[in-house]
DNA sequence: ACAGATGTTCACGAGAGGTGAACTTAAGAG
DNA sequence: CTCTTAAGTTCACCTCTCGTGAACATCTGT
């Protein structure tokens, strides 16, 4: 027979990792469960305790607490949704973007003189995350709507981005998110990323040259703070097919250029 | 000596009370730190933990699990904010509302007509949250951003849905919410509101005669859906300087009715 | 270099919270 | 209208989580 104090010792055998970090369980999985409403757009206890492994008890004694908070609601058909209240987070989320305003009314000025979809992008954890978007008169539609997360290595936000980070944060980014293959003209090496963002220094300004999406390409310029480091970057995306040479390397650089010089110059206003 | 049954049985006494809902406080006490970012605009552990009461070591745990899980981001000072994430669940919150799209084009076109704040306002938890706002030329400088919360007895907008909400659940909202005091000229009596919300069912609009803020007037009307439930409501808010007897009673609601028909004619073929 | 404050780690134990099963309610089918 | 099936809710139990104070580490500014 063991003793209550040898028992606890064996209970605690030896932690698998010493240096990993000490998380809370029930916090991740709230986050598991809104994460899985939000791509559900909307789901019962038994649908998310299906997609997250949960028991039921445990979905829906979250989404009690968090209908309670009144973060999530529950509509007539007795399915729980994100609620409203994420605007809020959102909106005060975006108040760190210091220069939002003088941003948004340039990434209109684009959309509206190319006609295409011009965007702000920011880096956040790694990712490129899209904090103002608008859409030209011919502009294609796309799944980039303000808050969507997507790599860096194959945008051209995301690699006018990366040139002026540090080489260190680059490098811990690449071995964080690792580069993914969308198309066959995705960068997947990372030396040769170095070169293109080498490229991209000389020049101010990235391609994006159908290395998300087959068909679409865009151009990107990032926004240098009064410290000099990189805020995020602004950009134009528009089909292959409506990207001549001359637009392409030539009016649009040109667009964005002229925005990127208005808004660092009002910015050091601030 | 007791049997383990009695001893059980003496654990839990009596519960206090027993229609309590069980909530999860981990949950709660992350959401309350999240508020907090929200609040002060990011913040260390320690004022975190003074604003909240949780200890020091509880804050780091939590935060450290929001970072680890990219909801909140470490800044180079080293405070914590809310992370972009949220601006994804906000995105997909609002997809809940089919008529977005609708309503932006007739908020949009509202407030560049009358040159003052044009918004869209749902009703969630009681609260009226605003969905979508655009300034136009004149517009008055309010708080009023995308995701506001502002109780519904004292808005244009909060009135306007209220007045078609069975009244079981005004009543429950009044319950809830109470009808607090805003300015000298808010309704605080719940006979009285309810006069107003049946003179607002009969005329089709509401007005705000400066109930929310000494000075500031509004017209707003509901957008009632297929199901002859209301949707939200629509606003013009100005001003009362600039709105004489005319304008406030004749022109704007003939602008808002205009734009709720279309809305609701095109919300049908959806 | 030092003082004051802030962030981080640790051991411990109360009790929170996850679980399966039982129970209740709602929805559909025949 | 009843039976069947599925969804939501409650419950008692038990483990291990998570909150805590105090000690330790790290940073800031003068």
């Amino acid at each position: 027979m063991f003793t209550r104090g040898e028992l606890k010792s064996l209970r605690h055998p030896v932690p698998v990792c010493p240096h990993q970090k000490k998380t809370i369980d029930a916090v991740q999985r709230t986050l598991r469960i809104l994460e899985t409403l939000r791509e559900t757009g909307g789901a019962g206890v038994t649908t998310v305790a299906k997609e997250t492994g949960y028991s039921k008890a445990t979905v829906h004694n979250h989404l009690a607490t968090l209908e309670h908070e009144e973060y999530v609601v529950r509509t007539g058909d007795g399915t729980y949704e994100l609620g409203f209240r994420f605007l809020d987070l959102a909106h005060h989320a975006r108040r760190r973007i210091g220069i939002y305003d003088l941003v948004r009314r340039e990434v209109d000025k684009l959309a509206a003189e190319s006609g295409e979809m011009a965007l702000y992008t920011v880096e956040e954890h790694g990712w490129g995350v899209c904090i103002y978007r608008e859409l030209g008169e011919n502009a294609v539609q796309t799944p980039l709507y303000v808050g969507y997360r997507s790599a860096l290595h194959h945008t051209a936000v995301g690699k006018a981005i990366l040139a002026y980070l540090p080489r260190s944060r680059v490098e811990a980014i690449i071995k964080r998110r690792g580069l993914t293959v969308q198309t066959e003209d995705t960068i997947t090496d990372p030396d040769q990323l170095f070169d293109e963002l080498d490229a991209i220094r000389d020049r101010g300004f990235a391609f994006n040259r159908e290395e998300t999406i087959p068909g679409l390409v865009g151009v990107g310029a990032p926004i240098i703070g009064q410290g000099g480091t990189v805020e995020g970057a602004i950009s134009i995306i528009g089909p292959a097919s409506r990207m001549d040479e001359e637009r392409f390397y030539g009016e649009i650089p040109d667009m964005i250029t002229r925005s990127v010089n208005i808004i660092e110059i009002n910015a050091t206003s601030i």
